[in-house]
DNA sequence: CGGAGCGTTCAGTATTGATTGAACGCCGGC
DNA sequence: GCCGGCGTTCAATCAATACTGAACGCTCCG
């Protein structure tokens, strides 16, 4: 049998785990991530429900998830009925972006108050105003990043290219 | 009596309530800061109790919280007993200090998946490694943003003086 | 056609954590 | 010294939701 991986790796899966229960995600998408970080590579929804020790219903759902924030892509292998997934290239702007997100939310719900609140409540209007132009000014912010990093090459091109 | 406030009032507090939650506090907490957006001025734990409808244990324990944060400011008035509490003066930094510190705890699950990951996981290394710079660089972004905005006024004074 | 492999969905379970009510300690007024 | 108000703390409750096992549908292979 080959080298059984280093404490390192499941140490950093779980702590990839946590790390995204943090941002509002499901631990296993957390685990997910972190088994791809750290094994690259397309892999089938079997190899990781038995690499995580999961359910296949987990790990389906997650992948679901990760899919659709962009941080996994689904590929697929010529003769080959699964489906496989693998890091997409820059899988972390995602997380900015759901930063970006939720400022948006708490700027709208700031538009809104101002906008429904009568003018007589004045300092609630000055404090609502002072927090939007924060929320704005964060958001524009974080959307330069966003955009400087996928302007980036960021390093060297990910895919190792022998598959 | 007062004329009761108006609906856009408590749909603005409970956006805040959920929008806290977002960002993984309890939501009392947010409705509490949603609260003090619009009403501002020194509050006791008791007024917050009977404005939100929540238990006196529950404001209590999120003042706390908002308090460690940075997000209120504790007060006192001369001849009175309760404790009051207030918006500090710019509330909202603490929200973009606690994606710093998010981004700081996955930094460090990377370094150390780094460091005692065997050399010849050269693909995984690369991958921690390109991450690695990517949360460096937000980090350090977000970082210069807080200090930008620390260091300017913001627009108006928040306090309002006449207290 | 029949069967096997794969991914998805759904009802049920379990776990996490927010919220509460009650008990406690502290302080000032009487 | 007793009483009442205030904030905190703790056990218990409640709600949200991640996770699972089983059932389903689909597709390809024989």
């Amino acid at each position: 049998m080959p080298t059984d991986p280093p404490a390192a790796v499941s140490v950093f899966i779980e702590r990839m785990g946590l790390s995204a229960q943090a941002d509002g995600l499901p631990r296993i998408a957390g685990r997910m991530l972190g088994w791809f970080i750290l094994h690259g590579g397309p892999a089938s929804l079997a190899d990781l429900a038995e690499a995580l020790e999961v359910s296949r219903a987990s790990v389906s759902t997650n992948a679901r998830v990760l899919r659709d924030l962009g941080v996994l892509e689904a590929t697929a292998r010529p003769g080959d009925r699964q489906d496989y997934y693998r890091l997409a290239d820059r899988h972390y702007l995602p997380m900015l972006e759901g930063y970006v997100e939720r400022m948006a939310t708490l700027r709208d719900a700031l538009a809104t108050a101002e906008r429904d609140l009568p003018d007589d409540w004045r300092d609630a209007q000055s404090r609502l105003v002072d927090m939007h132009r924060f929320v704005d000014t964060a958001r524009d912010h974080t959307r330069d990043l966003i955009e400087r990093l996928r302007r980036d090459e960021q390093g060297s091109p990910e895919g190792d290219g022998h598959g």
